[in-house]
DNA sequence: ACGAACTACGCAAACGTTTGTCTTCCAAAT
DNA sequence: ATTTGGAAGACAAACGTTTGCGTAGTTCGT
């Protein structure tokens, strides 16, 4: 180590960090020899000593998912601002992997956790850790009730029923959904927006309008658009949960001769970058991914730093839009 | 910590990795009780003792690429498999950043390092650290030929070529490369690889036909196409570096009413997945990303654990495969 | 019954920092 | 000349593990 080419270790520690105590002439020998060498602090015992590791943990299902990532990169711009690392841990939608990265995060002492549950998740014991061990924890997007944390969501239901009501702004009269996993809260919350959104304006509300996927792959997109185009009295409208089902069902329309929007209008969820080059261009609901990430990061960081906010709980909900695309642009719109 | 409520503290520890020097019952005891109180090893300290964190530290561009993240996903694969763990950090292809984060990477102690450049990054003395102080580091993609690395790439050149005379099968006569920056060697590469495909097919190499752009984003693949539109003599085919500046030639070509591919081919490199919705769907080359990810990963844990390897350097060439679509499946090729 | 060989565990040092307190030295004030 | 005070730096403990070695206690062979 450095110190042993001068003097004692205190003093190294202090000049390095430029502290008042340590004459200017010391403190500039140590920085200049500490560039000479090259020499790295080990944040490794740094952290033990401070117990403060400066990390943000997030786990999130997939890194190669837009809205993840753009999810992530507000959450470093904030925590890089803020001085913290961000450590990423995905699940891969499993449950083991997921309980398993609680563990690890736990061990590597992370300052603070953002979370994405998996699909699989329906037990919250291994995030109990986090609670218990006064770790600040948020969740964002698929979030879990059950557990008293920080939130931070959309208002799935009203974007549901606001992409709805789009569709029978138009003039659909039967509007089909292509529901998620209904496990997930969201989900729910997509399906239950547009079922109000129906309601709301006298529409018929049969079951097998709503198709029920594990995914919302494209693949059951494709599934999905021929179920209902197979339909006696076919769909004018479909509202999907995802961008991804949504353009399947866009491109299985076209397959089939018929026209999107003209025969069926259909509307997305999330805006990816995809939905801008699908022929015709999806409608959509701009979910900000980016700013919940930077709510979230926001969030955990004045958790870390006031820890004595008597917050039990605190749910953000971020703004959403329906960006309206030629996918919802009835040409025969003005002739209604 | 555990130990005060039974016993010593290296009893404790050797109980937890089940050594065979301590009995069963103790051993059982041990595991019981971590397990009732919640206890987490504190992986700082135990690093910072064995002197070996299990960390991967991986410097790329960006996360919200497709590439990249699919890179990610080969290397954490991999990674995780043999017991590392995977931490990113983001360079946002700026130089000041990189160096930032290979900073941190040598204070977090990473028992390996994988990088893929920074746009900006024409310096390498940050990641000459890496070689001092012997962590294996190895680049993929984005490589850095100035330092003796090992190093995972795929054949830029050899791809661009055969993209190229692949549009000249077609019966292309006049084609035109949009180029990415050519700072970096990847799309050099790719642009010699245009650069002789033509001359071995004798076609016209024109100064003009050659579009050069600072970042191959969508924005330049219109302007790139707009220009080739508006030559008196215009392009029948076009290769460009990237799928993003290709789709959007795309759709700039169908804007102005030509046609792709009859009019104008077009041939992306990646295979990214927007690829496939673009219409017409856009040929490309598969760059196999996931898989230069796995490579990379395997090949910087094996520096990892077998560290007398006298390796200096060496280079894994991933395989490419172009995959053909209908941006270049002329209607009248046959009638050829 | 005595020592050898095991078994099962404890001791203590070490990893590289940070930080509260103590020491030393020197200048200024009395 | 003695005290006071402040500046500059040293000492040592601590963070929570791991690990080489030592040492009880037990078992076994003779």
């Amino acid at each position: 180590m450095a110190e042993r080419l001068k003097v004692s270790p205190s003093t190294i520690s202090r000049a390095l960090q430029n502290h008042p105590s340590i004459g200017k002439k010391m403190t500039q020998e140590v920085h200049k020899l500490a560039e000479k060498l090259g020499y790295y602090p080990n944040s490794l015992a740094a952290n033990l000593r401070r117990n403060k590791t400066n990390l943000i943990g997030v786990i999130i299902p997939r890194i190669d998912r837009h809205f993840q990532s753009s999810a992530i990169s507000g959450i470093e711009e904030v925590a890089s601002k803020a001085g913290y690392y961000v450590v990423i841990f995905q699940s891969n939608n499993s449950y083991e992997r997921e309980k398993e990265n609680a563990r690890m995060l736990m061990s590597s002492q992370a300052d603070g956790v953002i979370a994405c549950l998996a699909m699989e998740t329906n037990n919250y014991d291994h995030l109990l850790a986090f609670k218990n061990n006064n770790v600040p924890l948020v969740f964002f997007d698929r979030v879990c009730y059950e557990l008293e944390t920080h939130k931070v969501v959309i208002d799935d239901f009203g974007a549901a029923m606001k992409a709805t009501e789009h569709l029978i702004s138009i003039g659909c009269k039967r509007i089909a959904h292509v529901a998620g996993n209904q496990q997930i809260a969201i989900f729910r919350d997509r399906l239950r927006g547009y079922q109000e959104a129906l309601r709301r304006n006298n529409l018929a509300q049969e079951d097998e309008l709503i198709y029920y996927t594990e995914d919302l792959s494209g693949k059951e997109g494709a599934l999905a658009a021929r179920r209902f185009l197979e339909m006696p009295s076919r769909p004018d409208g479909v509202f999907c949960s995802n961008d991804t089902s949504a353009i399947s069902v866009i491109q299985e329309v076209k397959r089939t001769g018929c026209k999107v929007p003209d025969d069926m209008a259909v509307v997305g969820f999330s805006n990816t970058p995809v939905s801008l080059i699908v022929e015709p261009a999806l409608t959509t609901i701009d979910d900000h991914a980016f700013e919940m990430g930077q709510a979230a990061a926001r969030m955990v960081i004045r958790q870390i730093e006031q820890p004595q906010e008597d917050i039990a709980s605190e749910t953000i909900i971020i703004r959403n839009d329906l960006v309206v695309r030629e996918s919802t642009l009835k040409q025969k719109l003005t002739a209604d």
